[in-house]
DNA sequence: TTGCGTGCAAAGGTTTTGCATGGCA
DNA sequence: TGCCATGCAAAACCTTTGCACGCAA
């Protein structure tokens, strides 16, 4: 579905190899490249981030933007570990972790907004935002 | 709930007025201080950036990042145009625009997030990503 | 008067881009 | 062979920070 240009490179298939590996964890680009180098791989950087960007629009890699200033985070979509139908994504704007939340009921959402809004809602974007189970429970401020 | 340190200035009014003009709608950072300017304003863009981050803190403004690399857009929280109880906001990926979506569907998920998986969602920082109406039929690709 | 807020400028970090070279098809 | 992908470096971009001064309380 947008595989009109698509050379089958070397740098292509660490990239995606990093991301597979990861099992679901969120990493950022340059996560990617640290972990490329240290296998030996002499990729760039900047073909990191070229190489995302294709993915991310072939749609084999997700992408979060968890705050302005903050690196973007990537994540291997075909990750069974992840099924991204059913799969909506907590961050804590305490501290900052982020929390898989497999529930049906979620997904029914996308299919509400989608129906009574015409909102296609992308699940592997959305993300929300709020205070998870253990920060509520230090903090009673 | 977080007035301990602040400060009533010309620059704090200056930075909050332009928000409650723009009436809901989200503007960077870099926008508020060109509005400021050309109002004869001669903020610093420093101070914008601080007292949007205190603006946001306190709760009377929301921050929303829509990509990396993109400015991160903030917007007025206190706008009566929306009850933040029962309104999400879903911004498209392809035009960039955001809409309110007030539907008490979506209040429920809050609910059923804290009950279930305790998980305390702040809906005015939580936005759905994804596709809109309009730009959904434009592109059949 | 005290201490936060401000302004300017510089630094920090992430991501993008230009150009010549190398590799896939 | 033709064209895309790569690598290096520099640039662009948004955002944060240091420091001295001004202003609110």
């Amino acid at each position: 579905m947008k595989n009109s240009t698509g050379y089958k490179t070397k740098q292509r298939s660490e990239v995606l190899g990093v991301l597979e590996k990861s099992n679901g964890e969120h990493i950022t680009a340059k996560q990617v490249h640290e972990r490329l180098e240290k296998e030996g791989s002499t990729i760039g950087s900047a073909t990191v981030y070229r190489q995302l960007e294709k993915l991310v629009e072939e749609g084999l890699v997700r992408r979060y933007s968890l705050g302005p200033g903050e690196a973007a985070c990537y994540s291997y979509a075909a990750d069974e570990s992840c099924d991204h139908d059913h799969c909506f994504h907590c961050v804590c704007t305490k501290c900052g972790k982020l929390y898989h939340v497999e529930c049906d009921h979620l997904a029914e959402i996308a299919g509400h907004l989608a129906s009574e809004h015409g909102f296609t809602v992308d699940p592997s974007r959305t993300v929300f935002y709020g205070i998870c189970e253990s920060c509520s429970k230090k903090s009673g401020e």
